[in-house]
DNA sequence: ATCCCGCCGT
DNA sequence: ACGGCGGGAT
């Protein structure tokens, strides 16, 4: 594709965004706290979801010192219905280490957001980018999705960071990084609406006719369809923590709060996976949400 | 049943 | 590279 092209692409596809995209209360935000925030619940939990719950939970913790000045119960309780609670642990210690290590001010170097816990390579980026407005490119499930198929070839992990980060232009990845994301969460989605896309004339995947296997299927950063959750450890473990919301659990009772009566073999097992999560604490005979 | 602005330990 | 990790909405 010519240099033109992609200029003619990415204008279109901005536009697009401008008319289009959701307004999102993160998006008129560009504190480094709230983005982290924002971006960590983002993590596998779906945006309407994220949409209610940030306001109170920021005002609970409205910076880094004010959660690390709280327990890690305290940020399990407020994140309680969001799903996997070990990143209420992680936003807790990097909370935490963002007082002790860097003043209480959310660092903006690549390497210091990595060795934050649960920040990985997606939020990291998105730090710098939806924050910062850095000139960074981030890769999501969305963004892995849409390069994949517009190249119409499966990307290695490097192949779609490297993609990404040579679509930015210098001071534009913000609204080019929202763009691309908003595509493909709206538009190039697993089961994708081309009709509706203002870049599908240029698009490989579809001009090739949307051919089987969709080269999104095996593209780093694309994630895959997880395991049944009826009947699962993960069911026990959501039981067990919206029990210990209320109160503390006597290891007598654990089977039962878990949702496997008869079974505490079971029970023992998952909840020693917990406790190594940071998730709970056992006092003497009883499991406690960590103080 | 499927999907969701990933991260981490293996 | 792969599997575990919640939970609500459709």
């Amino acid at each position: 594709m010519t240099v033109k092209g992609q200029c003619a692409d990415r204008q279109t596809l901005t536009e697009w965004f401008e008319l289009h995209g959701r307004d999102l209360p993160w998006r008129h935000s560009r504190d480094p706290w709230t983005i982290l925030i924002s971006e960590t619940m983002l993590q596998q939990t779906q945006v309407v979801r994220v949409v209610e719950r940030l306001g109170p939970f920021m005002e609970r913790f409205p910076s880094p010192e004010a959660m690390a000045a709280a327990s890690a119960g305290d940020v399990i309780t407020e994140w309680s219905g969001l799903g996997y609670n070990r990143r209420a642990v992680a936003l807790h210690r990097t909370a935490q280490a963002i007082y002790e290590l860097h003043g209480g001010v959310v660092p903006s170097a690549l390497a210091d957001l990595l060795a934050l816990p649960g920040v990985g390579p997606y939020t990291a980026r998105a730090v710098r980018v939806f924050a910062f407005e850095l000139d960074d490119a981030v890769v999501d499930t969305n963004i892995g999705r849409v390069l994949a198929r517009w190249e119409n070839r499966s990307l290695k992990p490097a192949e779609a960071q490297d993609f990404a980060n040579s679509l930015v232009r210098r001071g534009g990845a913000w609204i080019w990084n929202q763009s691309i994301m908003e595509l493909g969460a709206l538009l190039c989605r697993p089961q994708p609406h081309c009709a509706a896309c203002p870049v599908s004339r240029d698009c490989g995947w579809f001009l090739a006719g949307q051919p089987t296997p969709d080269p999104a299927s095996r593209t780093a950063g694309v994630t895959t369809g997880q395991s049944r959750f009826e009947g699962s450890d993960r069911q026990g473990r959501g039981r067990l923590m919206r029990h210990l919301a209320r109160q503390d659990v006597d290891e007598a009772n654990l089977d039962d709060a878990m949702g496997w009566p008869g079974d505490p073999a079971r029970a023992d097992r998952v909840v020693q996976g917990m406790v190594t999560d940071g998730l709970v604490e056992r006092l003497g005979t009883s499991y406690r949400l960590p103080a």
